[in-house]
DNA sequence: GTGCGCACGTA
DNA sequence: CGTACGTGCGCACG
């Protein structure tokens, strides 16, 4: 298939598309299901996300040099005021639409794409005045609209895309086409038209006359005004049917011939396909919450498009045998070098295939792993391993894994842009080098082209293209650094980043390259209970039924137990009613219905047996699971650990800490030890408040908990009954959640009224509690972000915003990110305080797993007592609070034995 | 094949 | 109507 961006190469053609932007938003609209697309806050998205994706689509298809999109204005246009009932018959649009052609019109802007829209007048007018323009000034024209009145535009260098079906199947209506669907030319669609009606219009038709009918006509002769002029010659019942509607008729021709001269004071020039704002999009996108069509517009727009001001300019070789060591005598000895890596790494492992070398000289190299000779090999090993010599890489963990592979050292890292950008945004989940050069240096990821070339994009200063790419993002790095840096800086990051983030990721990749040995037997037999477990539940619940029905699908199960049983109705979802765990405990407790218990047993253990499974399926050849830890992710400071995610292995339920005996000591170590914090979110809570009820609470030495009961039950502390003890534990794990008076009410099954006293109780005891949650979300409003005791920020704009769900959202944030964050920091200034007392002691021991409050280690032969007592000392003094940090140690030969 | 919502595991 | 995550499944798109 030619596009007609393919056929139109020649340098003086372009190719304008003009969308209909009402049109194909309303498309959209009723082509998604609305309850599938909304944002957390109850915006409805759907039309947004159509219009969008086709959007793209077609840039992507037909890449066209000018575009514009159009706008209805309102409903009152001339032809209103013509004929009265024009479009008469529209049911008003429904309110889920309402507000989102304001937000598709924030895309564009978003995208620099100009749109239009004029008073009195349609979409349609404006885009009719357009493509005739285009067409005098020599454009190519596509126009994308539902609206068939458009039809009459087309022409040889025209061409309608119209929708088929949803928004992605779009239909080429060239002349060809148009008289083969409607057996007449384009310029004569509006006399079929005219004649057949348009019903979504209101505009009837002549009764009786469809499109055959009107098409013979208009052919035999010669045009609507000739079927007019010699009305009286037509015979049969439709003749006398069109003289009788023949006002019909002429008043439909009038109202669907579009304007052509519209004075739109916008030139061709104006409508050129303009740089679009990188950083604009990633706002609007974030607000409207679409993460997957985000990366594709990335993958589909050319970077180019997206950066104002070039690229970077790379002199780079490729380097061939024997080259490396005196590349790095020349150029890498004069200050920070720029390392991009390619290759593979994951689990614990990797590969290097390729290091892009950019030196702060502006020299830069391409190094292919397998041309190495032994010479090459050696001079980049010490110099990689080399402190001296400093290096600057986006992402190092991964490579870092790779490079240890090798049997390479890396030393001298003097950044991660990577961590950087996180410590300057953590809320942005993915950093991607292209976004991060646009936002910070205004510069593409592509080489910088030449004064004279500028629009050769191939002026390389170099000869090779291999590794082009990778020496950009290299020399791209060393900029980027130095950028991000300056503004940590004045943020008061940097130290958090030197000292923290850079050297945790070594050690995380220190972990993950440990792995945590697994007892493959004991997996094997838990697998094979749970599976029993799981076909008894499931045979136990069809036979409730009499009748089988897929467990795993929320969508049948509202089927069962709404309509086929009868049970009331759960709280709503999205997509129906809710069938989790508690609410069909409290259907189970209301009708005590067999299938009920049989089906949460279902559940249980097909998720154990799920997760049993996923485990099995990590375990690599040296029988250890490595997971990885990804150290950007969290917005509070937290890490996350992924394929497999070892931070959510089961321990509440005796079944799913049997998981937990299947983490074993390794060959040639002694035992599992654990070291978890105590209560550690609380404490910083007291160190933060400075409240003395809390801080004397920890300082006792009793029971946290039942201290906590005993001063706001007003009783001493051996007479706190167990419930109390329990509302006070629940109080105090809430608070740094922004705990509401209705969640408390939730989780402890009292009323409402019942927590809102406890609250005030509470509150009254310990008022710096109070009064310090009050000047978190205070300060942070004014300020713009919170703060962690590292320093560490969060940013939330919301806390302004007008929309009371947003805001009461970023409250609550407000409230968590200082206290989960500062535990995140505690915990990894620990890791790294424990890492390297291990070291200097010379110790065998190490460190295994993180799971946010606790670590695990592997303990060497005879180094049981020693490690306990490093490491209590190590995590107990990671930072100095105003209450002591608590750590609780176990040891045994599993994680679960491990367990205290 | 891909994206989304639901459900659910952890701290 | 309590924060922070990752995973697997069913389902509805394509």
């Amino acid at each position: 298939m030619t596009s007609p961006a393919q056929a139109g190469r020649a340098s003086d053609e372009g190719l304008l598309l003009l969308i209909d932007g009402h049109s194909v938003a309303y498309r959209a609209f009723f082509a998604l299901p609305v309850e599938n697309f909304s944002t957390t806050t109850g915006q409805h998205t759907n039309a947004v996300y159509g219009f969008t994706s086709m959007l793209i689509n077609v840039l992507r298809d037909e890449q066209p040099t000018h575009l514009a999109v159009a706008f209805d204005v309102s409903r009152q246009t001339f032809r209103s005021a013509l004929y009265g009932d024009y479009k008469a018959n529209r049911a008003a649009s429904p309110a889920e639409f309402a507000g989102q052609v304001a937000l598709i019109k924030e895309v564009l802007d978003a995208l620099n794409i100009v749109h239009l829209e004029l008073d009195g007048f349609e979409a349609d007018d404006i885009i009719a005045t357009l493509s005739l323009q285009a067409n005098e000034a020599g454009l190519k024209v596509l126009i994308c609209t539902g609206d068939r009145d458009t039809l009459q535009l087309v022409n040889p260098a025209t061409t309608v895309l119209y929708p088929r079906k949803g928004v992605s199947d779009l239909a080429r209506l060239t002349p060809e086409a148009v008289q083969e669907k409607y057996l007449v030319p384009p310029q004569r669609y509006p006399d079929l038209a005219a004649l057949v009606g348009e019903t979504s219009d209101n505009l009837p038709g002549v009764p009786g006359v469809g499109p055959k009918t009107a098409a013979k006509w208009i052919t035999t002769y010669d045009g609507l005004e000739n079927v007019i002029r010699r009305i009286d010659e037509i015979g049969g019942k439709v003749g006398d049917s069109l003289r009788a509607h023949r006002a019909d008729v002429v008043r439909n021709r009038e109202l669907n011939a579009l304007v052509r001269d519209l004075d739109l004071s916008v030139s061709m020039a104006e409508l050129k396909r303009r740089d679009w704002n990188r950083e604009a999009v990633h706002t609007v996108f974030d607000g409207l919450e679409f993460r997957v069509l985000r990366d594709r517009l990335m993958e589909t727009l050319p970077a180019e498009q997206s950066a104002p001001s070039g690229g970077f300019e790379v002199a780079g070789v490729a380097l061939g045998p024997d080259e490396v060591a005196p590349w790095l005598d020349d150029h890498a000895a004069g200050g920070v070098v720029g390392i991009d890596a390619t290759g593979v790494w994951r689990a614990g492992t990797g590969d290097i295939t390729g290091l892009a070398l950019a030196a702060s000289d502006g020299a830069a190299c391409w190094i292919d792993t397998a041309g190495l000779s032994p010479a090459d090999d050696a001079a980049l090993a010490a110099w990689l391993a080399d402190p001296a010599a400093p290096k600057a890489m986006h992402d190092s963990k991964g490579p870092l894994l790779a490079i240890w592979a090798r049997g390479w050292e890396l030393a001298g890292l003097a950044s991660d842009t990577q961590l950087a950008a996180y410590l300057l945004r953590p809320d942005q989940r993915v950093y991607d080098l292209g976004d991060l050069t646009a936002r910070h240096l205004k510069r593409e990821l592509a080489v910088e082209a030449s004064g004279a070339a500028a629009s050769d994009q191939l002026a390389f200063v170099f000869d090779e293209t291999v590794g082009t790419d990778a020496m950009i993002r290299a020399r791209a790095v060393i900029d980027l650094a130095a950028a991000l840096e300056a503004d940590l800086a004045e943020r008061g990051g940097a130290a958090l980043l030197r000292d923290v983030e850079l050297p945790l990721a070594r050690t995380l990749a220190t972990m993950e390259r440990v792995g945590v040995a697994i007892d493959v037997e004991h997996l094997a037999r838990l697998h094979s209970d749970f599976d029993t477990a799981v076909a008894t539940a499931e045979a136990d619940a069809f036979a409730v039924l009499g009748h089988s029905i897929n467990l795993g699908s929320p969508k049948q199960l509202q089927a069962v137990l709404f309509d086929e049983l009868g049970m009331p109705k759960t709280r709503r979802t999205q997509t129906g009613y809710t069938t989790d765990a508690e609410a069909l405990d409290g259907l189970y407790a209301r009708t005590e219905h067999p299938f009920l218990a049989h089906l949460l047993r279902h559940r249980d253990q097909i998720r154990l047996r799920q997760t049993v499974e996923g485990l099995q399926k990590a375990v690599a050849d040296d029988g250890r699971i490595h997971t990885t830890y990804v150290q950007t992710i969290a917005a509070t400071g937290r890490l996350s650990s992924t394929d497999p995610n070892l931070q959510n292995i089961p321990i509440r339920t005796e079944a799913g800490r049997r998981i937990r005996e299947a983490f074993v000591v390794g060959a040639g170590y002694q035992e599992l030890l654990t070291a978890d914090y105590s209560q550690i979110e609380m404490r910083i809570m007291a160190d933060a408040s400075e409240d003395a009820g809390l801080i004397e609470a920890f300082n006792s030495g009793e029971d946290f908990h039942t201290v906590m009961a005993a001063r706001v039950f007003g009783v001493p502390a051996d007479e706190v009954s167990g419930a109390q003890r329990a509302k006070i534990k629940a109080m105090n794990y809430g608070l740094a959640y922004g705990l509401s008076a209705f969640g408390l009410s939730q989780q402890l099954k009292i009323d409402v009224s019942e927590a809102k006293g406890l609250m005030v109780e509470y509150f009254e005891r310990f008022g710096h509690v109070r009064d310090y949650l009050h000047d978190v979300v205070d300060v942070a409003r004014r300020t713009g972000f919170t703060e962690t005791i590292l320093g560490r920020r969060r940013y939330l704009p919301d806390l302004t915003s007008s929309n009371r769900q947003r805001r009461e959202m970023a409250e609550r944030m407000a409230l968590n990110a200082p206290i989960q964050g500062s535990a995140a920091d505690i915990i990894k200034v620990a890791m790294l305080d424990v890492e390297a007392a291990l070291a200097r002691e010379g110790m065998a021991s190490r460190m295994l797993l993180q799971v946010h409050d606790e670590l695990v280690f592997e303990v060497a032969a005879g180094e049981a007592e020693a490690l306990e007592v490093l490491v209590r000392d190590r995590m107990g003094h990671a930072v100095d609070l105003a209450v002591p940090l608590e750590v609780s140690v176990g040891a045994g030969r599993s994680w679960h034995d491990a367990a205290h």
